[in-house]
DNA sequence: TGCAAAAATGTAACCGTTAACATGAAGAGA
DNA sequence: TCTCTTCATGTTAACGGTTACATTTTTGCA
């Protein structure tokens, strides 16, 4: 069965193409009757009109794209669930693209397969890509980047000042030895918390030491099993109290902690970032500074479409964090090491 | 600056539009100096074909469209990972649109947006709909229902054999009053996980008790709040042994318990569905029933491209669980009563 | 050198829409 | 009854590609 056209509507009802265009696109011109005939006879074909032939007539496709590297862990599908229903009420739908091939990105985004883009792809996308970008007038939020232009712009977390409050924090526990557990320096948000970090315990005369730099990639059992190692290898000077780049690993190493019968919050404190849905049913509920995942995504969209509808140029927009304690922070009581 | 389109390739080179559509689609039809000129100029022009103009010749989008209520939860983000990557394998994209407005889904399907699509619509999709889409020669594959069509078909996991093992599992361990713990009624692997469950329990002379059904949602937090009223409704007469939905209340229900002093597993045995990446991790390590997602994933996305290449017909493809014992189950020793 | 066949390139139709403009019908005023 | 608006509808040219087919150029061989 051939698909349906318009021309079929248009022959079917008989009546002009235009006519049948502009019955279904509402546009007030046309005879009542007429429209009203012209609808019947689309909805009795099942006419449903092709989006290919309507976005490359419009130059508009309705769609706002997501480039991502992943959408694994609560940190992303928060976003997209967020973003994705923020789309829905301004009428676009969202194309989450997850790769990291930067030609497929420059394909989908230059081809205009979406009318606006949103990127979190860890500075694959380089200086000379936001050139070409700029050059095409293209519309896009970075999420992983601080940037202003005119068609682009940036809504990010503010994870410098979330790193230095959080050490801040953790010092004023009564802390020593606070090591940090990063994700990978290809992370904007990683990198800063650990400047954040590093900056605190300059400030508070603890010279930040690189051993305590582990790489926990974000994620909870590659931090579990990195957390183990570290324990083999520095059980005699463990940290007194951990800074886990996002709650994930911060759950992965307090589960590693305790494997090795560690007490959480007693022996060793453990905070996180982001503040996600199981944080508080943790056991021990996780001190964390949340991250304003939802209001990220949701203000993201809205820069993205006044961008497109022309109502605002890009601006970049930073989001403050929030210490929220919980039960996995303690004054330190010196019992890290007590085997 | 205007779009270039290959027109202006066309010119700037010195040649016809189809030469430079022949050189940038590799016909191997060119005299190779022209065709290394062509280019040339198209990279110096910066050119990028516009997808929309190449959709509606060719008919082809080269995406395929996953359309689904929710993207939330460990589920859900394996699923989009494993097929977006598995769509990149064979060339082509994946469109992810989180959405429960069935409009917004027939009118991208039959608009023709993809070329094929993944449904996870919690049954919003009815026999109506099908019926459209089937007359269409739609390429669609169901992973929330079993379905066999000359175009569509279904992978699934195959909940009801995987509910009725788990109960069978804890039947032999002794235990008398299981619990279940189900997610909504919409939700296919939910019902049919319950009834397994119900079918294990009947078939071991245990009568199952409606009392004992829990809502859970399938997350972590609500679950959590319900077991917790459950607890209160129900504690002179706790279950010995709860069989959660998925994973997700699993982890919910167990640190439900904990706050009310239970021990898991020495109390009450829990046991879940999914084996989702943390299961190992949580204390207690999780017993579930692996849940082979992301074979689920590559296979649907399989499927789908078989058939569009029309090279195969739509089949029913159901994926069977695989028990996994961890430390949340324990014999039953009859302490689940003891204040 | 001439001519047929093969190779390379160009022309134009088409995909399914929208929208600017053209046409035709009906109504109003003289 | 005749023109002038106004309103309703039809005609057609885009949008930016691909591709069947036409045309031109090159090659091979008598």
């Amino acid at each position: 069965m051939a698909k349906i056209t318009i021309r079929d509507v248009a022959r079917e009802a008989g009546v002009s193409i235009s006519t049948v265009s502009n019955a279904l696109n509402d546009v007030d011109v046309l005879n009542p009757a007429t429209k009203m005939h012209v609808l019947e006879v689309a909805e009795r074909l099942n006419y449903i009109p092709n989006l290919n032939g309507k976005m490359l007539k419009s130059g508009k496709t309705m769609m706002l794209g997501f480039f991502t590297t992943s959408v694994a862990g609560p940190y992303f599908y928060k976003l997209v669930e967020t973003m994705s229903r923020q789309c829905e009420r301004h009428g676009y739908g969202l194309n989450v693209f997850v790769t990291k091939d930067k030609h497929v990105i420059m394909s989908n985004i230059l081809g205009r397969r979406v009318d606006g883009v949103i990127i979190y792809e860890e500075l694959k996308i380089d200086e000379d890509d936001i050139a070409v970008m700029e050059k095409d007038r293209i519309k896009a939020v970075f999420l992983d980047r601080e940037f202003k232009g005119e068609t682009m712009g940036s809504v990010i977390f503010d994870s410098y000042t979330a790193g230095y409050e959080a050490a801040k924090y953790l010092i004023g526990l009564g802390h020593k030895r606070i090591a940090y557990i990063s994700g990978v320096d290809t992370m904007f948000d990683s990198v800063q918390r650990r400047e954040g970090y590093r900056a605190a315990l300059r400030e508070y005369g603890l010279p930040p030491d690189d051993d305590y730099i582990i790489q926990g990639y974000f994620e909870e059992d590659s931090t579990f099993n990195a957390i183990k190692a570290f324990i083999r290898s520095y059980g005699h000077k463990l940290p007194d109290a951990f800074l886990a780049g996002n709650d994930l690993s911060a759950i992965g190493c307090i589960q590693a902690l305790k494997a090795h019968g560690y007490e959480i919050p007693t022996d060793i404190s453990v905070v996180g970032f982001d503040d996600i849905d199981i944080a508080p049913y943790f056991s021990p509920p996780l001190t964390t500074v949340r991250n304003p995942i939802a209001r990220q995504g949701i203000l993201a969209i809205d820069r993205l479409v006044g961008m497109i509808r022309g109502e605002e140029e890009g601006l970049s927009q930073k989001l403050p964090g929030e210490l929220i304690v919980r039960g996995s922070s303690h004054v330190n009581i010196g019992r890290a090491d007590r085997r």
